[in-house]
DNA sequence: GAGTGGTCTAGACCACTCA
DNA sequence: GAGTGGTCTAGACCACTCA
């Protein structure tokens, strides 16, 4: 059992919130396990269900929990789903969501340049494995990415076939090397694309391009990979809601 | 007084939240105008506070309310602060936010092209006003814009010179037409720059800019505004936080 | 000091899940 | 039928605003 150990003077939901916050960030429960019931934690920490439940409430906000009504509350396993890559409209001809198959043109061990050591927080010419490869729908390339990972915890990727592997990076990491992506930061701008880009993307050079690089971290915010994403800008169009 | 009309199938704190978010949009209240206390609200409609509160909690997540602690709570002007334009780094020597100045370039009397009527909900054909300006940031031009309104609600516009008005619109649409933005919707691309926009924006032919459109809304949803205004792309960096 | 929103309690009852 | 989250009540007391 664990005390409300946060700022006596911030409200009881917000430490409630905050040492729940912790113990998600600590593995203290795996993602997909439930927590304890609201019930329990009301015991436990001698809190109203109401107040329990502003805490919950909170995170299910921030996307650490899931409800499932009659079952509990689980910590839940990130989706991904407000990914800018969603905003590339790669339609199939039926219109419904695919992922790319990917095709990889390199992995091999490196030393960091500066940019990738600085969003890695790896001191400069640290080992660092570099993964090139297109992502390819009905066999038509339409991103083209470069993927960099700390060797120190992906060593074993080294070691094994990828092609043998699914489209997806992250379940491979988490099989592979026990590495868990929890959470990411995206950031989005235009270039024109360079020689080596337009080939890959099989494009004019000069055609302009989204350039969208992320950071991924684990649950202790420990950055894991930074990738960076060329796609044809004719296929993106990102919308959002204002007021 | 007004009943909680809607389906009753649905939740207290969600039918209240649906009829007050009727009222806002009907111009029930002013903008900046203070809704009833919570207090007012439980006893009319025969709720408890935690119900009340949980309605207004969510409008206020949605932006249409804004509380203040001890003095009551308003109906929120809206401010655009998630506008996609905030990532246009134009930064100053000091690193601050700048408004920048606008110079308006022509305003006159068309007739809506298909894509423009689309958007505002015209027929084809329906007369409209154009103004063309060209964003300015100590001096460079930073944003050239095309801005199309309805003659019907804007006609009003070609009365006045609008030299003598400051750099934002929606503050003089409400002064001199009594339209008011609500909401907006945004969408973003990326383009090589033609001849024209090249010229204005002052970059060379096929540089990459950044493309976002708005459609923006009054209160009753009714569209009000699209614009199209073009950047170059290298001041343009757009990040959010995924899991 | 009257009035506002902010926090919190100690439940009751309902809808849903699962063995 | 036991256990879960979902809704809702009828307050109490606190922090803040404003005349």
């Amino acid at each position: 059992m664990n005390a409300l150990s946060s700022d006596t003077r911030l409200p009881l939901y917000q430490r409630l919130h905050d040492l729940l916050s912790q113990q998600i960030a600590k593995n203290h429960w795996r993602p997909g396990e439930a927590i304890p019931t609201e019930a329990a934690l009301a015991t436990e920490y001698q809190l109203s269900t109401g107040t329990v439940r502003k805490a919950v409430d909170a995170l299910v906000n921030e996307g650490l929990l899931e409800r499932q009504q009659g079952r509990g509350t689980f910590v839940r396993r990130p989706h991904f789903q407000s990914s800018l890559f969603r905003f590339f409209r790669f339609q199939s001809a039926a219109g419904e969501r695919q992922v790319p198959e990917s095709c990889i043109l390199s992995i091999e061990p490196l030393f960091a340049p500066l940019k990738v050591a600085q969003s890695l927080a790896l001191s400069a010419d640290a080992p660092v494995i570099r993964i090139i490869r297109v992502r390819l729908l009905n066999g038509r390339p339409v991103l083209a990415e470069e993927v960099w990972l700390p060797s120190e915890r992906f060593g074993a990727l080294l070691n094994i076939d990828l092609a043998n592997e699914g489209p997806l990076l992250y379940p491979i990491y988490e099989k592979v090397c026990g590495q868990i992506v929890a959470y990411a930061e995206e950031s989005l701008t235009a270039e024109s694309v360079d020689e080596g880009h337009a080939q890959l993307l099989q494009i004019p050079v000069n055609s302009p391009v989204i350039v969208i690089e992320r950071l991924a971290r684990d649950y202790a915010d420990s950055p894991l990979e930074w990738r960076r994403s060329h796609g044809h800008a004719e296929f993106f169009r990102y919308s959002v809601n204002i007021r």
